[in-house]
DNA sequence: GGGTCTCGAATTTTT
DNA sequence: TTCGAGACCC
């Protein structure tokens, strides 16, 4: 036996070896998948395949690269260079590169990201005077994906009735309509969407068996990782390369499947035996990642999921501390209490600040934490939100890019042509889509046409436009023989948007002056790195398509400071952490609002909250809010049902006391606004006390459900009704934000009531009571 | 045509 | 609270 398969355990060993015919491996969290995948490929290598001859496809392009290099490692050969290893999406588009023009694409295709599909439907629905207020472009947007990861065109669109009646019950009766002038502006504009990717090469090995029988004969050995996120758009692109050869390995775990709304089909794994009834099975059932009470909670929470896989997941890890579930007042205090927990760990245990991880439902939840942490100044590293090629004046210079790799592409010229201003407004832009509607084509092609087509424009706007059209194709002739960062930086200097953005000197402006300058710093990298390879492309075209389907998980910062990270559960799947907070867990936010519907919506819910749990090697901590500052209003909360479903063997409830439901109003507004009126009683300094000291043991167990909320659509029993503290003018108050003060006035009424108060040392502010946690001097 | 201001909606997750 | 779209004024 190879030395190097010594590494592995009996049923990871067989999963290896078994490198010929359809087979699945199920990998439970923490089992060791991505290490079975890696010694199956580099044990096919060692067998004579030639890496030319496998595909490996995944979830990142980060565990794609990751998987290489251990790879290579293992085998000590640059061959696994020739490894095709992606993400569904990259590997399809190189494909489309090369025999996209099939399909009447060029191969310089722009790749439209959500936001430019966005302004097409738009566009679209503003076309045919529909009301924005009903068809609305980010639910059409949502609904066309669903078809088109089904594989569902326009034209079998119009040939399904019942899917036009549930539309038309949904009030969009012209959802068809969209979705073809859609897909032909797309068309148009030589653009794709991250759909069509996957589509289109359904398209391509359809028409054309004689291109798939090419790449089925490249891609003899397959392998697919995470196969339970697979949709079924690209099932087919698998099972259409696999059918010839039936090499193909499948890795996943049912109970991770967490993009169902994206369009990922459990069914794909839990049918895959049916699919290849020749298929060899192995579970990977040990989990190395967790200690013993973590891995049988999680075990305890996904049992209640109906459809799974039957597996067994155990460990031989030491059993660890029990998960720590704990309540906060508000969302703040959920904040102050994951950094306090995380500082004081890095003092006392030493634990360094990148073996935290702060996991959320929902990106908006990040801000009490990123507070908090700042005000202790814990370096974090946040993950998600906006990500930076989808700032606007990132993606305003990528335009520029885009637009001289591609004329056709409409979305890149709408938004430069009167980027920094040459005076060509809404009118003429308006005149010119009417132009490109009648000829069929793009924006481009109107704007050269502008004189000839008797365009109503005048000829001072038409000379503009020509002008613009000239820039850009003066930009192309540099960009034939320059690489991406010489290009750039020509069209930043000579286009005029670097004056533009710096001129403008608010902190915003000069901020994105940075953001610029950083985008800059990494096409320079990119070109860097691509020189320094064999066969590196550091062209413009190379450099879009790489920034197009990069994913936040992709984005590797080079800093070498500890930083505790934060991020959505979404985003940490694949990860791990020693020590994990999972926050907000609370009846609306998780379960999310919107899943508790259906049965199946809730059960993927179950399942990212699974995910959660298993990110986690030593501790985790749960916690959740009584009260929670959302949709700019303050709601009430109840814990998460999730909470009950955990065996309670494995947890350690730090609830301070148990308050009666009748009482929570009158002391939620002692803690809130203290004054020297307010009685301090035991809930309050039980309260004091959470926030100076960590209980390590547990307090007498509550469960979670037992602290009723308070009661909804009582709003005169909320305590933010009567915010009638006894403060005046004059009063002396600390703020834990702008320290100690006197207050000025007091203005406005119960909820409206506000302060304005000098603070000694950062002046005068206007503060509304509700919120401002004010304390009395005496 | 261009810039500023006000108002209203948004928050479930993302290749 | 924050962002974008549309109205309004120059």
């Amino acid at each position: 036996m190879a030395n190097y398969l010594k590494a592995l355990n009996p049923v990871q060993l067989k999963a290896v070896k078994c490198t010929l015919g359809p087979v699945m491996v199920i990998a439970g969290a923490g089992s060791g998948k991505t290490r079975v995948l890696t010694y199956r490929i580099a044990h096919l290598m060692e067998s004579g395949v030639d890496p030319f001859n496998i595909l490996s496809l995944t979830f990142t392009n980060k565990a794609a690269k990751e998987m290489k290099e251990r790879v290579e490692k293992l085998i000590h050969d640059s061959d696994a260079k020739n490894l095709w290893m992606g993400t569904f999406h990259s590997v399809f588009a190189k494909i489309l590169r090369i025999e996209g023009h099939r399909l009447g694409f060029p191969s310089n295709f722009t790749i439209y990201d959500a936001e430019d599909s966005k302004k097409v439907i738009s566009d679209v629905i503003k076309e045919l005077g529909l009301d924005k207020e009903i068809y609305k472009a980010k639910n059409l947007s949502s609904r066309i994906s669903t078809y088109k990861n089904n594989l569902i065109t326009p034209k079998i669109y119009s040939g399904r009735t019942e899917l036009q009646e549930s539309d038309s019950a949904a009030r969009i009766p012209k959802l068809g309509v969209i979705y073809s002038l859609y897909m032909e502006k797309c068309f148009r504009s030589g653009a794709m969407d991250f759909d069509d990717l996957l589509v289109k090469t359904n398209e391509l090995f359809i028409k054309f068996p004689e291109i798939l029988l090419k790449y089925q004969e490249r891609f003899k050995y397959i392998l697919v990782d995470e196969y339970q996120d697979t949709n079924h758009s690209q099932y087919l692109i698998v099972k259409a390369l696999a059918s010839r050869y039936e090499n193909i390995c499948v890795v996943g775990d049912d109970a991770q499947s967490i993009y169902a709304f994206r369009g990922a089909n459990i069914r794909n794994i839990l049918n895959f035996q049916k699919d290849y009834d020749q298929a060899k099975l192995f579970k990977l059932e040990q989990n190395y990642r967790s200690t013993e009470h973590i891995v049988k909670a999680a075990n305890s929470l996904i049992k209640k999921n109906k459809d799974q896989l039957e597996k067994n997941i155990w460990t031989s890890n030491p059993q660890g501390d029990k998960i720590i579930i704990h309540k906060s007042v508000s969302d703040s205090d959920e904040g102050n209490y994951a950094a306090k927990t995380i500082w004081e760990k890095n003092i006392k245990e030493h634990i360094p600040f990148d073996n935290f991880a702060i996991l959320y439902r929902t990106n908006a939840q990040s801000r009490a934490f990123e507070d908090s942490l700042r005000r202790k100044n814990i370096p974090y590293r946040i993950f998600g939100g906006l990500s930076f090629y989808q700032r606007k004046e990132v993606k305003d210079i990528i335009s520029y890019l885009r637009l001289i790799a591609n004329q056709k592409d409409d979305e890149a010229f709408k938004r430069i042509i009167n980027l920094p201003a040459r005076g060509i407004g809404e009118t003429t832009l308006a005149r010119l889509k009417i132009a490109a509607n009648e000829h069929e084509t793009s924006l481009w092609e109107a704007a050269i046409n502008s004189a000839n087509w008797g365009i109503k424009i005048n000829k001072p706007t038409i000379d503009k436009l020509l002008a613009f059209c000239d820039l850009i194709k003066s930009y192309k002739i540099i960009s034939l023989e320059k690489n991406a960062f010489e290009l750039v930086e020509n069209v930043a200097r000579t286009s005029g948007i670097i004056k533009f953005l710096s001129d403008d000197k608010t902190p915003e402006g000069v901020m994105r002056y940075e953001n610029v300058q950083e985008l800059l710093n990494g096409i320079k990298n990119f070109v860097e790195e691509q020189e320094q390879i064999e066969n590196g492309n550091p062209s413009i075209e190379y450099f879009l398509e790489d920034i197009a389907l990069i994913t936040e998980a992709d984005r590797n910062q080079k800093d070498d400071r500890p930083k505790v990270n934060l991020m959505t559960i979404h985003l940490a799947k694949g990860l791990e952490f020693e020590n994990v907070f999972i926050v907000g867990m609370e009846e609306n936010l998780f379960p999310s609002m919107m899943s508790l519907g259906s049965r199946d919506d809730l059960e993927e819910e179950r399942r990212l909250f699974y995910v959660a749990i298993t990110r986690a090697k030593k501790s985790a901590f749960l916690t959740y809010s009584h009260i929670r500052y959302r949709w700019g209003k303050l709601i009430d909360c109840e814990p998460s049902r999730f909470l009950e479903e955990l065996d309670e063997k494995h947890l350690n409830i730090d609830i301070p006391n148990y308050v009666p439901n009748h009482l929570a109003h009158e002391k939620m507004t002692t803690f809130n606004v203290t004054s020297k009126n307010s009685k301090t009683n035991s809930y309050q300094q039980k309260k004091r006390q959470e926030k100076t000291s960590i209980p390590n043991n547990s307090v007498k167990f509550r469960r979670p459900h037992n602290l009723k909320p308070i009661q909804k659509n009582h709003k005169l029993d909320s305590p933010f009704n009567q915010v009638n503290s006894s403060l005046v003018s004059g009063n002396r108050v600390i703020h834990d934000r702008f320290g100690s003060g006197t207050i000025k006035e007091i203005s406005g009424e119960n909820m409206d009531q506000k302060a304005t108060i000098i603070f000694d040392n950062v002046g005068e502010k206007k503060l509304l009571l509700k919120f401002a946690k004010l304390e009395l001097i005496k």
